[in-house]
DNA sequence: CGGGTTGTAAACAACA
DNA sequence: TTGTTGTTTACAACCC
């Protein structure tokens, strides 16, 4: 289960980003490179050809955007994108173990205005709010970021437990709310387990594919909400006192055509950092450089032109109002490749606390689950 | 105001 | 017998 040597991939996984919007799509890309990892990469999660070149000699180092994309990169791209089987899926949930919780607004304070990669304070000791999801989506990504995208009421409990601090000093109330949920939603299957399959009573309840889109927009709404609903929008803010150390939402981008372009990134813990966001209608990709000072247009790429269209072109969502930004990073950078034609007009981008052990643990998790369906 | 959703509590049966 | 799981009902609060 938690087999560490379960690393991210080269390039590693990809993660999804699931958008709900009325953005035009199209078959091709451009790849928009987020922000530094600023973990090494593990030698086990690194391809031959990647793990020959040192940090220091990486292309991605480099403020010569133009070099960030070799041919390597883009193969490993390419690989990555091909082993994505189901374009639908909250593979983010993994990948980004420890993505940014939704926090109560009462919480989110403004973070000084910062010029280049300035750490931000660290984040204070949690406290126990009520997380602003409901059982439903709770349960939703439970489901979603178990290894099988199936479990049982005992690993939901845990899983919200683990992730939700507010849960763990709760009393059992919500135990029975989350079983009521389960009966009654028709989000949610239960699944008989096999009588060769051991240990515990019980069923295993996995999520009703014809409602996780609904139950997606709900935690984009929710999200929205709470990231936006303060008159914050267009800066930065700063989460904290965050109450669970979980990773869920952040994917959820508000895209809007009116509102100036904020960027707010984190390559790690606990730094925030953030830049202006760039139009990126002219359909040119961009780099953003390591110390998050600039974005920088980038040359095109043959990675740009022919790695990922066909992949789009693929996207069972294409047709459903959904829009999926797959999400790369190398040892370096990550990567968001966004439909080229989208007049994307970011209103607000939180990407927060990428933290190693949690991606390489979600990484784990998706080499599970990538023969689990 | 009505209907729908959500959260909570409770009762109960089935099962390990 | 006990604890867990699953279902169902009831009610309140909230939102649209």
């Amino acid at each position: 289960m938690e087999n560490s040597s379960h690393t991210l991939p080269p390039f590693s996984s990809s993660c999804l980003t699931t958008l709900q919007g009325s953005l035009p799509f199209s078959s091709s890309n451009i790849s928009l490179p987020l922000s530094p990892i600023s973990f090494p990469p593990s030698p086990t999660s690194l391809s031959p050809t990647t793990a020959e070149s040192p940090h220091s000699s990486s292309p991605f180092s480099q403020r010569s955007t133009s070099q960030c994309l070799d041919r390597q990169s883009v193969q490993c791209c390419e690989q990555d994108i091909s082993d994505q089987d189901d374009l639908t899926c909250l593979s983010w949930l993994h990948q980004r173990g420890d993505l940014l919780p939704l926090q109560p607004l009462a919480k989110m304070t403004l973070l000084p205005q910062l010029g280049s990669c300035t750490p931000a304070q660290p984040l204070p000791a949690p406290t126990s709010s009520k997380p602003p999801y409901s059982f439903s989506s709770l349960i939703f990504m439970a489901i979603e970021d178990s290894p099988h995208k199936r479990l049982p009421v005992k690993g939901i409990y845990e899983w919200i437990a683990n992730k939700f601090p507010f849960y763990r000093s709760a009393t059992g109330g919500w135990r029975n709310s989350v079983r009521h949920n389960l009966s009654l939603s028709k989000s949610f299957r239960r699944i008989e387990k096999v009588k060769s399959q051991s240990g515990g009573k019980g069923s295993l309840w996995c999520v009703c594919p014809e409602y996780r889109p609904a139950l997606l927009e709900v935690l984009r709404k929710t999200h929205s909400y709470h990231s936006t609903n303060s008159s914050l929008l267009n800066k930065p803010v700063l989460l904290e006192g965050t109450d669970y150390d979980v990773p869920v939402v952040s994917e959820t981008m508000e895209i809007s055509d009116s509102l100036p372009h904020t960027l707010l990134l984190s390559s790690s813990a606990p730094q925030i950092l953030t830049t202006d966001y760039p139009s990126f209608s002219d359909n040119t990709p961009c780099l953003l450089t390591p110390d998050h000072e600039e974005l920088v247009t980038m040359e095109s790429t043959d990675y740009q032109q022919n790695t990922v269209s066909e992949d789009m072109e693929k996207d069972p969502l294409s047709d459903s109002g959904y829009i999926e930004l797959h999400y790369y990073q190398s040892d370096q950078y990550q990567y968001l490749v966004l439909p080229d034609d989208t007049e994307l007009d970011l209103e607000t981008v939180e990407i927060l606390q990428l933290d190693v052990e949690a991606q390489e643990a979600a990484g784990s998790l998706l080499d599970l689950a990538g023969g689990g369906y």
